[in-house]
DNA sequence: TGTACATCAGTGAACGCGCGTTCACTGATGTAC
DNA sequence: TGTACATCAGTGAACGCGCGTTCACTGATGTAC
């Protein structure tokens, strides 16, 4: 039965944020586009006529929940006490798809590592804003730095299949990167870069 | 045609050390027994000779290639220097197995997650030895943030498809962790914790 | 030390399931008059 | 505004390939005497 031009664009929607849910839930390859489907509300048969191929699938669900994902930043100390944390790291279908997903991407078609790249760059322009360092050099380093931290300590703490081990991978690297902050406007100044 | 005992014990290091290249080179799901066995230099039905399963090949490669990978850190700084370089990047299926399969260990059954796990644990404590804090809470702190940072940094930088971010994660990681190290060498006490 | 035979590691064909993809069909939409 | 009809989004069955897994068979190993 054929559907109106708004419920065409809606199931789009729907198709995207389903995938872009179930992909950081359980990874590329073991989501069915059946599986998609359905929880789009949709039957597998009718995938094609909104995309090409799982692959052409992957890299616009992928671009579509980096794009969703626009983090609001206060502060650096405020972003990484957000993202470390329990309810974030126990989240993984609505949580960071970078965490979630980069490490696979890496395996995946240049379409998908593109999105992923753009979204890296913007995110460390947009943490670099908020870095508390005086030079334009030095926030770009800064962010670059926090992020990797973040990011390597989500993926830590998630595989960590011991709930200390893990919540303390998450609460050491938040605190470190709070001492580090404020060591940094209390140093004497650096003899090195 | 049957084989010598030491012949079955050397296959069986055939077949785990193949599994451990090709999973961190493609990941687990795309790569195949046969794959897997044909690298060993085996046809893939003597598999079910020597794993049960193939979550068995699993963990028992992660385990395997885990325990060879015993990084010598000399120290901290110099290990990062080597971990995050653009030949340790550009070498998936040789590098470090926690940057190449962490994140994809998530999913995976439990004993592929155990054994990861206990790697990261044994990961922190050779890394926490080496650091120059002075308290052992400082040394596992300061152990688990880098760690955090290399495995983070490492990723971002092989998903990026543009080799002059990708460099740039890696050496501004690489010196933003140097510059810290140095600070808190020289910063006035601390008023945090 | 040599011979006969039981064992069993490895082979390669086959099985069966699941998944990506295709397709004939349905019936609501939306356009032409 | 209403009617007739062409369009086409969605359905669900079917296809075909690939992969994990099984199995009958082979022939070298290694043991018993």
């Amino acid at each position: 039965m054929k559907v109106s031009r708004e419920r065409v664009a809606e199931n789009r929607e729907r198709i995207l944020q389903a995938a872009g849910r179930l992909f950081r839930e359980r990874g590329f390859d073991p989501v069915t586009l059946a599986d998609v489907m359905k929880a789009a509300g949709l039957t597998h048969g009718g995938f094609y006529g909104y995309f090409d191929s799982k692959e052409d699938l992957i890299a616009a669900a992928l671009a579509d929940t980096l794009a969703r994902t626009r983090p609001n930043i206060e502060s650096l100390s405020a972003y990484a006490a957000f993202y470390l944390s329990p309810e974030h790291r126990d989240d993984l279908a609505g949580g960071c798809p970078t965490a979630a997903l980069a490490a696979e991407t890496i395996r995946q078609a240049p379409e998908a590592r593109a999105a992923m790249t753009s979204s890296i760059r913007t995110q460390i322009a947009r943490m670099s804003e908020k870095s508390p360092e005086k030079t334009p050099a030095k926030r770009r380093q800064t962010a670059i730095a926090t992020w990797s931290a973040m990011v390597g300590a989500m993926v830590l703490a998630r595989v960590s299949d011991d709930r200390e081990l893990s919540d303390e991978i998450l609460t050491q690297t938040r605190d470190w990167l709070d001492d580090v902050a404020h060591a940094a406007s209390n140093s004497f100044p650096s003899t090195r870069s």
